[in-house]
DNA sequence: AGTTAATGTTACAGATTGATGGCACTTTAG
DNA sequence: CTAAAGTGCCATCAATCTGTAACATTAACT
């Protein structure tokens, strides 16, 4: 799946050149014009990395940022600011208030990407081709595969999805309309109840013979990856 | 507990400016000019986030860098790398390595310390997760989790939400009313008397074993979370 | 001390919530 | 096109939690 990118920006050139050569990268760009509008749309369909301008008409990227992190759907989204401003007190603003990195312009292109990947191997290690690891578990998102002390795992898409997210959550505790909507999708239609069903399964090809069980079933409230007891 | 920095640097000026400024804003500083040395200490001692030097006598900051990628106790430590060169393709190696950060020297002290914090907001969630404290309970609402001295302690549903209620605001005395209202929801009606069961399973599960009892019999008046007597 | 109201404690039946296996239906791989 | 794998949902069983009432104990008065 390709990485999701929300540009804010309202010069024309920057957007067509950052789309231009993120989209090159086999990024998908979805890019507006207006504070308002990007607030909206992050909101709406949460993207993966937010490139925020600082100059922008009306809402100026700081305030931008500071609703974004207020938003429970985009508070932990990714945020990179990009500006002209060179000075350090913006920089150090920016930052405090929830910016992950500040690229300043002019800027190259790779060096975009590279801060990209930096910030998203922290946020989502499986997006940027990294093996996620918990305990004996490890997962890796390129080939797909995950292990458990070296022996070969065999999940079905969900499961798989799931435990991704679960990895790249660890010993937090998602409810299952949490989990609908972040591994099945946010359109999707499906009874919370099937939740537990793939917990099951998930459980019972990780648990194969020995294994411990590192999910955590929180009554009432969800499910969490956990070295419990 | 205090932020542990590794400090990887070989030019003394900059350690001392660095160690000084971090110190004052109470984080705990190691430093050491060698990257061999660099290497050890952060394997012996994982740190929270390393600083990492990119021009270094033998080693180079970036060879560093994927040795500490490499090894498992640190390849998911952060590193910010300190550097004058301000070329971009050295950047973007940097970023392509593995490091999260990179700040030009020359920085200022204030623009350092943002840029740690905003590396660690990503890698400790633990430091947004919601984690409650009074005296030697905490309890933690992102992972559900209730610890006593370490220890963990299990709650049921309603305990867990009138702990946390009790923990929000500590000291102060709620009626059995009240309790109803914030715990249970003010559309539910059940029986006063049903908080003090829920009061007794909570200090039972609480104090199991050693623990002195936090919670205040207020006769005639309620509950609060105090450690009284 | 004796009285009385308030709180502590216990047991238990009923209600919730989670685990599990089965099944029909869809999607994918060959 | 067929077989195999994957998916979602339901019914049922099991575990745990909950509210209540009954009885015990305590604290605050006279």
């Amino acid at each position: 799946m390709k990485t999701r990118v929300l540009l804010i920006e309202d010069d024309l050139n920057i957007t067509e050149l950052v789309r231009y050569n993120l989209e090159r990268a086999d990024y998908k760009v979805e890019s507006v014009a207006d504070g308002e509008e990007g607030l909206y749309l992050a909101a709406q369909d949460t993207p993966d990395v937010i490139l925020l301008d600082w100059m922008l008409p009306n809402l100026s990227g700081l305030e931008i940022c500071r609703q974004l992190r207020r938003n429970e759907e985009t508070a932990n989204v990714p945020i990179i600011m990009l500006t002209a401003r060179a000075d350090e007190p913006d920089r150090v603003r920016g930052l405090e208030i929830g910016a992950d990195d500040y690229v300043t312009k002019p800027f190259s292109p790779k060096e975009l990407i590279a801060r990209i990947q930096a910030v998203l191997r922290r946020v989502r290690p499986a997006l940027a081709g990294h093996e996620l690891r918990f305990e004996d578990i490890s997962l890796d998102n390129v080939s797909h595969r995950v292990m458990r002390n070296d022996t070969l795992i065999h999940l079905g898409p969900t499961e798989y999805r799931l435990l991704r997210h679960f990895m790249e959550n660890p010993g937090r505790v998602f409810s299952r309309e949490q989990l609908l909507d972040s591994v099945w999708g946010h359109d999707v239609y499906v009874e919370p109840r099937t939740v537990d069903v793939h917990i099951r399964r998930l459980r019972k090809a990780m648990n194969e013979g020995d294994g411990k069980d590192y999910i955590r079933t929180v009554r009432s409230a969800g499910y969490a990856l956990d070295k419990h007891r």
